[in-house]
This record gives C-alpha cells, sequence and structure tokens, in this order.
DNA sequence: ACTTCTTTAGGTGTTTTACTGAATCCTCTA
DNA sequence: TAGAGGATTCAGTAAAACACCTAAAGAAGT
C-alpha cells in the first residue's frame, strides 16, 4: 500500500517542523506539504496529492471553520485533521460541521497523532477522547432545558439588535447608533441591554467579543 | 564533550514532543526535561541540570518576563532561549533584560534553533535575523519622525499598560483591575486613557479588537 | 382575544470616559 | 551629578455609557 500523504497547515513554521520530525520515522506516513494558512494550502494542493491534512489552530476563529469547509469542498478526497490548542465546543463543532474528519488536542501524543491519521486515511472519523468527553457532555446537556434555552437564545437576536450590535461593534457611539438609526439613545441603550441580558454577556467587552466570533463584524 | 542538556517548556504537550523530535537527531543535544510552565520547570529543575532551557511563549504576557527573571536567578547556570509566536519589540526587549540570551520567533527553523542552542551554550547571546532586525530598526527610527512615531508608539505599551490592556480586555471592570493591581480606579482609568492616545484609538471597542489582533487576549 | 416578542423610550443612580493637571519614581544621559 | 523624559500614580469635572427598572404601542402567532 502507498504511504499516507500527509499535509501540514501552521503559521508557526518551526511547528510544521517539529510535527514532521515528530512523524518522520513512522514509515507507511510522508510529509508532502507545509502551509501557514489553510488558503495557501488550496492554491498547493493540485490533485489531492495528501490523503489527510492537519490544520494545527491556536485561537478560536470562526473563519478557520469556513476555510476549512472550503478546503474540503476544493479537495473532497482529502481527510481534515484538526489539531486545536483550545477546548471550545462550540468552535469544535463548527469545524466538524465544515468538515473536519477528525480532532485532536493539544493534550495529545506522538501515538495518537498516527492513529488518528490512519483512521482518517481509512475513512473514519477520529476524534481524541478531550474532543468525544466534550461532545458527550453536550448531548447530556441536550435534554436540558436551561441550557437549551441558552443556546437557543443566543441565535435569536432580533434584526434591530443585529443592527445595534453591529454598529456597536464598529466602533460607533449610543449617539452615532441612535442618528444613524432614527431612534432615541435610551433605546440604543435598551437594544444594548437586551442583546447583553439574551446572550448572557456581562460587559460590553464581551459584546465585541461575540460579534466577533459571530463573523458580525471584523476584528480591524 | 558532555551533551547539551536542554529542558523546554511549552503548555501545550505536543509541541514539546515536537520540538523534542525536531532536536533528537543531533547527537550533542540532549532534552532533559519538559514542562508546560516555568514555574513547574524552576521546581523541576534541581542542581542546574540543564545548560539550556527553551521557553515557547503564544501571548506577550508580562508575566513571562518575571517568570524568566525568576528562573534565570534561582538556575544561574542555565542559558534561556526564548521561542516567541509574537513579534512585539516591547515584550521581546522584557525578554532579555529579564535574562534570556537567546530569542527565536516563530518564522525559526531547526538549523537555527540549533544553532542558537550551541551560542548560548558556550555562553554567548543568539538573537534571530527577525529579531535583531527589529532591534535594527528600532534604533534607526531615531531619524525619521511622524510616520516612523506612529510605528513606533504602537508596539510600546509599558508593562502597567499590558496589565491593564490585558484585564480590562479580559472583561475586568475598572474596580476589578484596580483591587487586582492595588492600584486607585483613576490610574486604572489613566492607564486605559494613555494606551488609547499611545495607539490612537477612539473607542474601548477598538481597544479590545487591539488586544485581540496582538493575541493579548482570545476571542472567547 | 390572549400571549409573546419586538421596538420604542423614560427614570434613577452608578460607572466609565474625555480632558486636564500633577506628584513621585526610575532610567538614561550630558 | 543634575536634569530630561518616561512610567506610574492619582484627582477634578463634565459628558457619556451602563445597570436596573418600568412601560406603551405594534406585530405575530395560538
Amino acid at each position: 500500500m502507498d504511504k499516507i500523504k500527509v499535509a501540514l497547515v501552521d503559521e508557526h513554521p518551526v511547528m510544521c517542523d517539529g510535527i514532521q520530525s515528530l512523524l518522520s520515522d513512522v514509515i507507511d506516513i510522508q510529509i508532502v506539504h507545509s502551509s501557514r494558512t489553510v488558503t495557501d494550502l488550496i492554491q498547493k494542493l493540485y490533485f489531492d496529492w495528501a490523503n489527510v491534512v492537519i490544520v494545527v489552530l491556536y485561537t478560536p476563529d470562526p473563519e478557520d471553520a469556513e476555510l476549512i469547509s472550503l478546503l474540503c469542498k476544493k479537495h473532497p478526497k482529502v481527510q481534515v485533521l484538526v489539531l486545536s490548542m483550545y477546548r471550545i465546543e462550540n468552535m469544535i463543532f463548527k469545524m466538524i460541521k465544515a468538515g473536519a474528519k477528525g480532532h485532536l488536542t493539544s493534550e495529545t501524543n506522538r501515538d495518537e497523532m498516527v492513529e488518528a491519521i490512519y483512521t482518517l486515511r481509512n475513512g473514519f472519523d477520529f476524534y481524541a477522547k478531550t474532543i468525544t468527553n466534550l461532545i458527550l457532555r453536550n448531548y447530556l446537556n441536550g435534554s436540558d432545558e436551561a441550557a437549551e434555552a441558552r443556546r437557543e437564545r443566543e441565535k435569536s437576536l432580533s434584526t434591530r439588535e443585529m443592527e445595534v450590535l453591529k454598529l456597536f461593534a464598529r466602533s460607533y457611539t449610543n449617539k452615532e447608533i441612535a442618528d444613524r438609526l432614527f431612534i432615541s439613545v435610551r433605546t440604543v441603550e435598551s437594544h444594548k441591554n437586551n442583546i447583553m441580558r439574551k446572550i448572557n454577556l456581562k460587559t460590553t467587552v464581551d459584546m465585541v467579543k461575540f460579534a466577533i466570533r459571530n463573523n458580525i463584524v471584523d476584528v480591524y
């Protein structure tokens, strides 16, 4: 059987070298590519010249999910294995939804990584124990009411609230938002209060982060 | 001559494995320790059982400088090599000041890392080209004025300002920040104002985004 | 018709921001 | 060694934003 062709994506070149070296003595595995971004890899990866792509993610960025989705679409034969340094359910689910077939965390080791690569090449999914624990806990929470309601609310911002949130997260002041939407400053305050209550946020700082996480605004 | 004993500090175990593997075929180098934090290493490192400690840092945290300083004090014979995933002049200078004898960035590769380890063991300092370029540009900045001053300001947040920014961007209120840093709320306000003036930010929303962009805090 | 949610907005008191000034400490340099 | 300059500390004052509450008009569904 041919060697398993593995491509790496890690924004830090040293880490690419490290993983490459980590897998160098596994005779069935061959590293065929290293890229700093998923976008780069998509361009480099002609003719599906890889069985497995390991994408290393350091910070939870919703955009990564889109990029992985794009990667899966452009190269359907490639199996994507995410190695995330964070353990945020929401993000991990996003990656799975985007088409990632496996997920490891920083708790992983060489053997698990090799096992994951083999498993993915053979057409099966592979999730680290730390991940499956998360997923299990998430399912068990599913029957819960409070938790479910919270998650529900998280998606049910009204149109107006979205507009206010968007402008606020773009550094508009309350007065500017009020003028632009032809409403009172007090109404803007109300909307912001309601947003925070709905999503269960403590401060406006959290509101900014929420907007960034959900791609309502850019980080720039 | 004895092998060079190298200890690793990386909060992500996989990365420790990766670097260990990366250096495994260098016959003169032997990895003797792996820790997730500098604090852990200090406790594990009896009798200066290492010539070089590689500390991998992902986000710019002033506390890391203090920990490295402590490490240098407790184990004077150990040479500290920092591998930072960021390139913020201010922080790099802090690490050097704290006693780090070398500094690499994510742009580094195996050969450079090996060279750095050898150099440090021999009692000399080693800074990656990307770092020396930063330092050079920093010195040359004296000539230009307006344009260069902006870039200057953008990277010259003081330690205290960094601490305040970090806590603020982690959703702490001014009062909480004040209590934690044992200063007045008015002082916290001053620091926040100074940060915004230095980096030329309009609102606190921009400040949150700045912190996220520069990996000072995460998005969640 | 009734409930529920959205959108609107005000009251009141607290917190944060904008802008300014200023004292103390540390470091670097002439 | 004295002075310049930045870092760190704190305060006064007016404006803005926030927390917590109430509440009315309208739209949508049961």
